[in-house]
DNA sequence: CACCTGATGACGATGATTGTCAAAACGAAT
DNA sequence: ATTCGTTTTGACAATCATCGTCATCAGGTG
């Protein structure tokens, strides 16, 4: 018996995909996947938790958007720029900057390579209170 | 009626505490609060889970000891120097190096400053494959 | 259009962490 | 040493984010 020659497709492109992918790229903050799932149902793009998180994790293995975890543990997904880049981000609101640091990133390499380490990566995140949220303290 | 005069005690002194704390003290790598709960029981002190994320949480916020997140999202536990530091830690055994970088410091706060942000902190750590265990990989 | 296979989502399972609260332990003062 | 108000403990239940299952659905290709 002969069988018909497939070509495997590698990621299907679905509506629920779109949905979170279009989603983030309004979004400019870092946001939950539940925090996702909840402003899709909102807008009536309904999409299942789980596929949301699928997607993200998906999305963020892929290096579409960038993920971080809060003080709490959770982890938040945010669209971001392909290079490699770290973040300022407000404890209040949210409101995130990326920022670059050639030397910090230098810095880490070195100072693995120095102790014996390789494959090196890290993390780096740095917060704080936004202008805004001070002002609303006053 | 007359009340006598207590003087509150702040922080009470138990075999509980001590035991985690001495723990802490003989390990040098990061170490999640079930592993310490489960080391404790193996040599004898007996504690609870949940006196055992008490403690944890306690010496935390005292400064007695770092923690930081696993890439899973695991909080694990490392008694460390006073003074602000990060770590180099190996992905695969834990084994974990404190580092310091005073420029890096200085670059995170002027960043944030530049940025509007103010109360700022940050998370800093390096990963990587320790020398023992990129040997053991061969 | 038909088929193959990746994708979805309702729902259950996991697993770390936290909450509850009666019982036990501290320690200051007698 | 005993008393007594307060803190701590720990067994157990409750949370809660995230993952696994799997029958069903729907891209995409020919
Ligand atoms: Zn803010
Ligand atoms: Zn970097
Ligand atoms: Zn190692
Ligand atoms: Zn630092």
């Amino acid at each position: 018996m002969i069988r018909r020659m497939v070509t495997p497709v590698r990621v299907r492109a679905t509506r629920q995909r779109a949905a979170v992918s279009d989603l983030l790229a309004e979004l400019s903050d870092f946001r939950s996947a539940q925090d996702i799932h909840h402003l899709l149902r909102g807008q009536g793009d309904g999409v299942g938790l789980s596929t949301v998180y699928r997607t993200l994790q998906t999305l963020a293995e892929a290096g579409e958007v960038d993920t971080i975890q809060t003080a709490e543990g959770e982890s938040v997904y945010r669209k971001c720029s392909g290079l490699h880049h770290h973040h300022l981000v407000c404890r209040e609101c949210g409101h995130t900057v990326e920022v670059a640091g050639p030397a910090v990133e230098r810095w880490a390499d070195r100072t693995a390579v120095e102790n014996g380490f390789t494959d090196v990566s890290h993390t780096l995140e740095i917060f704080g209170l936004c202008a805004e949220c001070r002002g609303n303290k006053r």
